[in-house]
DNA sequence: CCAACTTGTAACTACGTTAGTTACAGGTTG
DNA sequence: CAACCTGTAACTAACGTAGTTACAAGTTGG
């Protein structure tokens, strides 16, 4: 299993915004440089701007960020769009046997390991902002 | 999107078989501690056999760990049962249009923070053993 | 040697998520 | 007011997971 492709498309978003600052940047022509459907980006930037990430109006062609690139980290946009969903990155087995030892006590034992492991993923992504993202692209 | 709970399953699996050395570990029973139907546990109990992980031999009852529980780590066991598949943990969309200079380079520059954010969830899992699980669970 | 048991695996179902699509309501603007 | 936009519902197809039944093939004790 995979993080959907929603985040990679939203930082593609993103990094279109910032490098055509001023320029009309439609639903239909991001689709065109992601490759995809408007509708797909419409549906991605709804949730980038419910999170407050960029402005965008009904009617109003476009969207601009909300706030520097250099303020947006790549985690901003993974919880933005709801890249692992509200639960663990890590998925556990409901019903382990309360009277077994080992079903009893393997959540205990493994969540903790599993939270460490999604926060140090997460960390990486938290030190890196769009600016660095959108600097590697040639203008 | 999370990693399946084939993963959090097989560790179940292998604490269980290091816990009750010498018992007849047999699919059902281990079913019966997970909490599922024996087949899903023949199918992971034959992944983990494939990458060397447990010794099992078709009709006889059990399932025994290859090597010492100190040295299995979780990654061991992540990779054994192919917790992300082949791809990478993030996925990237597929047709970014090359007459874009974003759509061109979105790729090149947010692959190697992905690549960074994976390896380091993956270092922590590399660091933990199976012993380590285990010895947290009381007999 | 055979009956009882086991593993390995195919095949099918049900479910949830994703991506793509069409359609349309409602906001905006020249 | 006509032309354009966003937001969103609804539908489809594809894919992975988990659970299940069924059965072939290996093993073992009496």
């Amino acid at each position: 299993m995979n993080i959907s492709t929603r985040f990679a498309v939203a930082i593609h978003i993103l990094a279109l915004l910032e490098i055509n600052k001023g320029d009309k940047n439609t639903s239909e022509w991001i689709a065109g440089s992601v490759g995809t459907n408007p509708v797909v980006i419409r549906r991605i930037t709804s949730m980038l701007g419910k999170a407050g990430l960029i402005e965008v109006r009904p009617g109003v062609a476009g969207a601009k960020l909300a706030r520097a690139a250099g303020e947006i980290t790549l985690l901003d946009i993974y919880l933005a769009v709801d890249a692992v969903g509200q639960d663990s990155l890590f998925a556990v087995h409901d019903h382990p046997n309360p009277d077994c030892p080992v079903g009893q006590n393997i959540a205990g034992a493994i969540l903790p390991v599993f939270s460490l492991a999604q926060q140090a993923m997460e960390d990486v992504l938290r030190k890196v902002t769009l600016e660095q993202i959108a600097s590697q692209i040639p203008v």
